[in-house]
DNA sequence: CGGGATCCAGAGGGATACTG
DNA sequence: CAGTATCCCTCTGGATCCCG
């Protein structure tokens, strides 16, 4: 979905569901924080994991998460520039709802053009 | 976000986190999904539980969920028509999903009109 | 290296009216 | 009651080029 960035709370006022779930909306929100559980990361770092997204699409996710306080962006005034980011205490609590969509999608996502039996074991994922 | 309906997980082939969000992602499916954790619901139960949510959308949500295998959708031929939807043996195993989700809602989500991030501290003088 | 600026298509979603 | 059927528009997200 689109849910219109944070406009209010659809489903009713202070619904506890739809609010997560408009933290973790955005086409990649859900995976870089996932990313980030493992540790700070510079920004092509975290790019290379996602295989689809466009450099402007990982971009504006960061900025969006960051205006969230889940992601912090440190930036280092060097030349080349480097820029790490990292998930915030608050990012971090969200890790019992990642795990949560990990261990789903581990269970029940059936992989594409990954036919049944072959299944790979290498669950990092990105 | 509106991901692609199912086109392809974007982030990678197989990646778990993506592919549980492409379930629950569609404006209304999360909170639709949490309320069916409660049992059986006709349709227009359900629509009341969503204050803004338009017939066409639940609806559309509703068959997207079918689709999925995680609803399931009961017509009973009557006059009038009486619809139910329960979740299936698939849906329910999103059960720590959904609880998750709400758990973290309650704990960390600020309720509306106060949008996370542009917390205003408007200091009334005297 | 890590962006920003611009342009653009289309999917997602809203409003409204009609129906078996 | 539980939907379709249209129309229309917003916003997301992709492509491309440029920058310090």
């Amino acid at each position: 979905m689109a849910r219109t960035r944070h406009a209010r709370l659809d489903c009713a006022p202070g619904c506890p569901v739809e609010g997560t779930l408009q933290m973790i909306d955005g086409k990649w929100k859900g995976v870089v924080l996932f990313h980030l559980l493992s540790g700070t990361m510079r920004f092509n770092e975290l790019r290379r994991q996602l295989t689809n997204c466009t450099q402007r699409m990982l971009t504006r996710q960061l900025r969006e998460l960051e205006a969230d306080g889940l992601v912090h962006r440190e930036v280092y005034p060097e030349v080349p520039p480097r820029v790490e980011y990292s998930l915030t205490a608050r990012g971090r609590t969200l890790e019992p709802v990642l795990l949560a969509l990990k261990a789903w999608g581990e269970d029940h996502v059936i992989a594409p053009e990954i036919p049944a039996g072959e299944v790979e074991l290498t669950l990092v994922p990105g």
